[in-house]
DNA sequence: AATGAATGAGAATTCATTCAT
DNA sequence: GATGAATGAATTCTCATTCAT
């Protein structure tokens, strides 16, 4: 029910990782211009200036292609994710919630179009497993920040859950329907609201004081 | 771009009303049962208990169907919310919120399967003008809410744009991925703090205290 | 591996009834025409006169036609050889095999090239399971027409699959390679020949001698 | 209709000869493995140890891989019968067609899986003149024995043709679908029955007696 | 109004063959 | 000579839509 999306073949030679690449980019492309469902195999091949055969020749289906795109695309935005929380200057939620969804937010800037409607198509691409694995590493790290800095009164799992999907809904949403406010700053300025203020409500209660803990913690 | 959705003959006759329900109903049923890729116009017909030729005497094309489908759904929500945020002994924004997200999860816990399919794909059954449209209702109305009860630092508009979409985007990833949070009432109780916090947070500085502010307003 | 070949629906109607009839035709038709391999799906219908949309209204895939093609090839067969040997009047093995092998070899002449192309392919066309289903029904009908007449030194089931085998074989082979062989009569003749001296060479040796034994069975 | 089937090159070094078998080796295993429509000249190539651009070095197409390897084991094949049938102390039809026969179901043992999917293609791979021709050396082969030990009914040709034909049909169908009649003997013992029931049938009726005939041919 | 048979453009995928390196 | 990347025509199958009955 849910293919395979590795490789087929494992390019040996620099034309090949060329190509690979051409193939990507070439659908990422597609995606972009013709939506989603009409980014056929052979549109696909032809923006990337190849035959359908080639594609083919690197990925064994029309899935495959979007789950590596989607791949890249994730592996992109997680490595910004990483490096920006892992910044040591930062102290206040507010500092690193700003940080990472500055970061986040920049790269849904860069790929805009092709981003958007790919990822809306992520539970037809992937299966559930392969969903929840992906997951499992963004969920990972934020959850990762919330342990090391506080207590909740929520479980940390769904805390990080339900802040992930709320900021991606939101900032996906905002890429296709209000670009504005993606370029203006107030996505980034009103997410970081967003994830702070959930995280003070969530503060345990018996901690003295939300400023007092806050310094504590951090 | 975006095909027409209206019925393609107002059902005067009752019979008729009938038909167009059961073509909904069995569109509904059709995702849920197959996905929506694979929801086609022969399965919805065959499940309604009608023929294709039928179906199409009362929708000029598939998306239509689903077009229709969507908008029943949203209606039906939209009195929900109407209905629960106009409760006048609602006095705190944690009673409102409650009320009106005590809504929102239940209409998603009636319908699980076919909501999430089709909801999902909304961005690719609806030309954005449609999709701005649409969202207005279910905006307006909550800005309105907002209008009456408070000043805050962000225009109202985003504010509302952005709770729309992270509660929606949060209620509809769980009902796929942690059903259970949907019936523990786990989703309720954050959803709530998520919305609360943030409407607090947003508070304009220069307002006495969050209390006597809420007394006032509402 | 082995798909399935029943027809994808049951025809209602005088039309759709016709146009199953066109469709196994047009295939009998078009692999007689175009060999085997060659025989698309496409022309198929093309010859049927209709479109490739309608053929697979009928049957789930290619490999169904040519299931059921064969079905109703075999059917007519296995009908004429039933017939021919429930003749009472016959009596030597000689009588019956001639009647038998001149209804197979008839049956042969009608249909020629679809018919050879087409059976030389049953084991592709068919998993070992069904070939084995098919072959028993035949192959029972000699089995049993053995056990009625005489003990033999070999397992009669051998001995009923060895001839079948060479007799198909021979005859296939001949209308492709020897026509004139198949109307000159020497087909049959010789046959019927090899039928006769094989089972006169596996009686029982106990048994007094070849021409009593024969007037005592039949 | 027919492509040609000879070799590009003639390969004159030893390593080109060595290609050139190991390329039918590859055909024989792939088309083993994977079944004669499946077997692609990339897994031709692959199994042989080499790439496609050297397969189409030795071979100009596909079909000429096949008819090659064809022609590897038939040549195999009718030297074995040769030096069977060649062995003078052989006298009575039973032996001769015991030693030819026993050659016969040896040379299928050892490559039952490739023989067998290849052989019944034979039709598909090869137009009827390369057929015939092929056909004819065996078949030479075998009238010149005839000729050689008897004067039958029939034209030596048909008889040849016949007993050819249906020796093979049986043997190569056991092999699929009775392997243990090919373990265990019954194969051989009921083909040289057949073989010999036949031609004692066909001898002319003003011979003194099959024994005294025979001992006087052989 | 209803039916369901027919349509055919379009999509995914395969594989024999070529050719630049 | 060898390689393997690239090609693209050909094939199977799907499904929204039409239309005769």
């Amino acid at each position: 029910m849910t293919p395979g999306d590795g490789a087929r073949r494992r390019p040996k030679q620099a034309r090949a990782r060329a190509t690979v690449d051409a193939i990507l980019e070439g659908a990422k492309i597609a995606i972009a211009s013709y939506g989603f469902l009409r980014a056929t195999t052979h549109k696909i091949a032809s923006v990337a200036g190849i035959s359908v055969g080639t594609l083919y020749q690197y990925f064994p289906d029309k899935q495959a292609v979007f789950g590596n795109l989607l791949d890249h695309l994730s592996d992109a935005l997680l490595t910004g994710l990483k490096d920006a929380a892992a910044e040591p200057s930062l102290e206040s939620i507010e500092e690193i919630a700003t940080a990472v969804l500055r970061t986040y937010v920049g790269a849904l800037r860069d790929n805009r179009e092709a981003v958007v409607q790919l990822l809306h198509q992520r539970p037809l691409l992937e299966g559930p497993e392969k969903l929840r694995r992906r997951h499992a590493l963004q969920h990972a790290f934020i959850e990762r920040a919330l342990d090391a800095r506080a207590r909740l009164e929520v479980d940390h799992d769904f805390a990080a859950y339900l802040l992930l999907k709320a900021v991606w809904a939101v900032a996906l949403n905002v890429v296709e329907e209000r670009p504005e406010a993606l370029d203006d700053g107030r996505l980034e300025r009103e997410l970081v609201r967003l994830v702070t203020a959930y995280l003070r409500s969530a503060w345990q209660k018996e901690q003295p004081s939300e400023q007092s803990q806050l310094r504590e913690v951090c």
